[in-house]
DNA sequence: CTCCAATATGTTATGTTATTACGTACGTTG
DNA sequence: CAACGTACGTAATAACATAACATATTGGAG
């Protein structure tokens, strides 16, 4: 549940695909990720969402919930905080990953106030990027 | 997209899927609303989604991103909040809607301290409501 | 090294969620 | 009534995700 701290080593399915989210400027879909890896062999979802499975598990990339889609992680320390909050630009859809942990645990003492104790969280944010928003 | 502050006259569609999703005591995905609405002439998906889609436009209905369902929206003066966040709980499945001022502007100001300006927002805790976690 | 077990992979089929496209019905306004 | 906008019905398809089963690879234990 919790991502390793050590670097796990990557198979070759989870290395292709990792490869991909790295090397992509926007979250990219399950179905895009395999399209572009048709030339590596792939051929089935499977492929494709099993090594997103692992890499999920490995704090290697995320998956944005509100868009169906999967972005490698370019937060440093991510594995050390509880909530990750994403902010998703609707103009270039490039992913910004904010953490801060006053405001973990803000909404989690918000939850436990209205009778919640939160153990996984969803936060993304639309919006448009300063880049975007002054053209 | 604000929610309209006056209650709009509902058209039968629309009023068959807000029955359903006010008394249920769980969201429901969109083809569960129309398993259930077959023998009010339901057939098709797109009736459903037509009609979630103007419920949500008046706010009547929140959609829950991470789980691909719909919720009646409980919450007395959900239209005057920027955001709300739904706490979902993993055991009985039940939504609590939590809007907290504070909350929000914390975010949306965190979200500009990192270059981004938020106009529209996802927050769902997964974890267990109080009822469940005693048991 | 050999055998075993765990993990990873390949493949087909299927399940689930959501939209496109097109045509019809109906109420409102002038 | 005619013209318009909104709602509705239906079929087809797109997009996202998992089940089930077979085979291959890998990394110890003996
Ligand atoms: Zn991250
Ligand atoms: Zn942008
Ligand atoms: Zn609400
Ligand atoms: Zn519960």
């Amino acid at each position: 549940m919790t991502p390793s701290t050590e670097a796990p080593k990557l198979t070759k399915n989870q290395t292709l695909v990792y490869r991909a989210l790295k090397s992509a400027e926007e979250p990219l879909s399950a179905y895009s990720i395999l399209d572009q890896l048709r030339d590596d062999g792939f051929r089935a979802p499977l492929q494709v969402y099993r090594a997103l499975d692992k890499l999920i598990e490995f704090g290697l990339i995320h998956r944005l919930e509100s868009i169906n889609s999967f972005v490698a992680c370019r937060h440093p320390d991510c594995g050390t905080h509880e909530m990750v909050a994403f902010a998703i630009c609707e103009s270039c859809n490039r992913v910004i990953e904010i953490t801060d942990d006053a405001m973990a645990s803000n909404l989690a003492s918000l939850a436990r106030a209205n009778g919640f104790s939160v153990s996984r969280s969803t936060i993304e944010l639309r919006g448009l990027c300063d880049t975007c928003r002054v053209h």
